[in-house]
RNA sequence: UGCCCGGUAGCUCAGUGGCAGAGCAGGUGACUGUUAAUCACUUGGUCGUAGGUUCGAUCCCUACCCGGGCAGCCA
């Protein structure tokens, strides 16, 4: 039987091919005085294989009731094309009609939204916007690997379902086994999750930071790379319930290589997808952000900023800009003031760093000021928070006391303070949105449209 | 969850208190190595849902549903 040849792969052949056999999807089809013109897809690359169907096929009525969306296998030669915009096309001997496509068919070969191509998430990979997305956001997966690899990290999967109800993360998917109507009870009457089938209540989890620091205190230099689950109702274009995140954890190391891992990390994705993405962030820049490549290649040349949060602060107050909500120092940046330091002051990624105690974790390492912890954000140009990490507290005393602090029982989190008791080291690492990073790479501005089937309040179809 | 904007043909959108419109897609035909092909003709509607005001509502009012933007929570 004939192999069949990738789309990309044919438009990049070396030579013209005399048993050639191609299968996609019809994109878009012309029809010519003696042949038809048609369009094939398979999702390989952005481009289509042009397909020259002669009027001389016995199945010949059936191609020119060929529409976009249809399946087909093509048999023939690849020869070099007589028609502009491409170099090789495919003189067709047999084109099998797979599967046909009626006139319902709800893509079409111009001009989607991409609100409506929501609506078809199980289609919308068909069209050119979101193969492109989706191929790229494998290539960043893929990356990623790469990037740690290459660096002597470890990957860590941590555990999905947990039992650690206080990550500081948000609101958490409860895990049960229990008939909601009819769930065994204690005697006062509470649920009792004893009965459950982990014999504690579970959650999905919202962060592999805690574990990730364990496997980093003995494999020295680790990261984590998967779904995190947070039941907040949040609507915004950045915001998603399911999500996946990257999360690299290394041991002897504070925040100043924090920071640096970090900014190192994020311009190697970007290098890497502007190399091995090419065609794809060429759709994007011509029709999701003009300004994308401009933008990529600017923050590969520049260092990040690196403010301090007292610094950032001052630079806000002293902008001159009315905001809608004032600064004022120990209060979180708001979006706005997030949004005024990368796009408008400093027009690239900014790092900022040194936050005041009372408005983050308990795990963050107290600085010898006793007022801020080692904390650090990175902010890029149309995201906003795309980065939060910190050097973590390694003193157990000061862990401690940081956990009463935060009202949290030190007796709850055992296995985290043995990794202070036995052999602690200075330790940092980072979350990293993996989606955040898909739509900074490309230009898409709703996360709902970098995730293959997302999930947002109220949406669990597909 | 709050505030704001929207919902009219398969898609993108006009429109009006009094017979429902265009472009694209689909169909038919013409033309043609085309490439978002072109030209002519043509099919296609519960105007988001339910109430209300009115002689009459797609239009005005109310509620709800759905979508989008922004904010909070964060990555």
């Amino acid at each position: 039987m004939l192999k069949s040849t990738s789309v990309k792969d044919a438009l990049n052949s070396p030579s013209a091919q005399d048993a050639f056999l191609v299968q996609g999807w019809v994109r878009t089809r012309r029809d010519a005085k003696t042949f038809s013109f048609i369009e094939v897809n398979d999702g390989s690359c952005l481009k289509n294989l042009q397909v020259i169907a002669p009027s001389t096929l016995a199945n010949y009525a059936e191609i020119q009731h060929l529409t976009t969306g249809a399946s087909v296998a093509v048999r023939g030669k690849l020869i070099a094309s007589q028609g502009q915009g491409q170099k090789w096309e495919v003189a067709a001997e047999e084109v099998t009609v797979i599967g046909t496509a009626d006139a319902t068919y709800p893509l079409q070969k111009k001009g989607h939204t991409p609100e409506f191509l929501r609506e078809i998430a199980h289609l919308r990979p068909r069209s050119n916007l979101f193969g492109a997305v989706f191929r790229t956001r494998s290539r960043l997966a893929f990356a990623i690997h790469k990037f740690f690899n290459e660096r002597g990290f470890v990957y860590v999967h941590t555990p999905i379902i947990t039992g650690s109800d206080c990550e500081g993360a948000g609101e958490l998917f409860r895990v049960t086994t229990h008939d909601l109507a009819n769930p065994p009870k204690r005697e006062d009457g509470l649920i009792d999750d004893a009965k459950d089938f982990f014999a504690r209540r579970t959650y999905l989890t919202v962060s592999g930071q805690l574990e990730a620091e364990a496997f980093a205190c003995a494999l020295s230099k680790v990261y984590t790379f998967g779904p995190t689950f947070r039941a907040e109702n949040s609507n915004t274009s950045r915001h998603a319930n399911e999500f996946w995140m990257i999360e690299p954890e290394v041991a002897f190391c504070d925040l100043q290589g924090d920071m640096d891992l970090a900014e190192d990390f994020v311009k190697s994705l970007i290098r890497d997808v502007r190399t091995n993405c090419a065609e794809d962030l060429e759709l994007f820049a011509k029709f999701v952000d003009k300004e994308l490549l401009a933008r990529l290649d600017f923050v590969l040349e520049r260092p990040f900023q690196r403010v301090s949060y007292t610094e950032a602060v001052e630079l806000l107050k002293n902008s001159g800009k009315v905001f809608e909500y004032p600064v004022e120092y120990g209060v979180n940046l708001q979006s706005e003031h997030e949004r005024y330091l990368t796009e408008v002051m400093f027009k690239c990624p900014v790092t900022v760093y040194n936050y005041p105690k009372e408005i983050k974790p308990f795990y963050m390492r107290l600085n010898d000021d006793d007022k801020t912890v080692t904390a650090m954000d990175v902010l890029v140009p149309g995201i906003g928070e795309i980065v939060g990490g910190s050097q973590r507290e390694e003193r157990l005393e000061v862990l401690e006391a940081n956990m009463r602090r935060h009202h949290l029982d030190p007796k709850d989190y055992g296995w985290y303070l043995d990794l202070r008791r036995y052999g602690t080291v200075p330790h940092a690492g980072f979350g990293l949105g993996f989606e955040r990073m898909l739509m900074f790479v490309t230009g898409v501005s709703n996360i709902r449209d970098v995730i293959p089937f997302a999930r947002t309040p109220g949406n669990a179809a597909f």
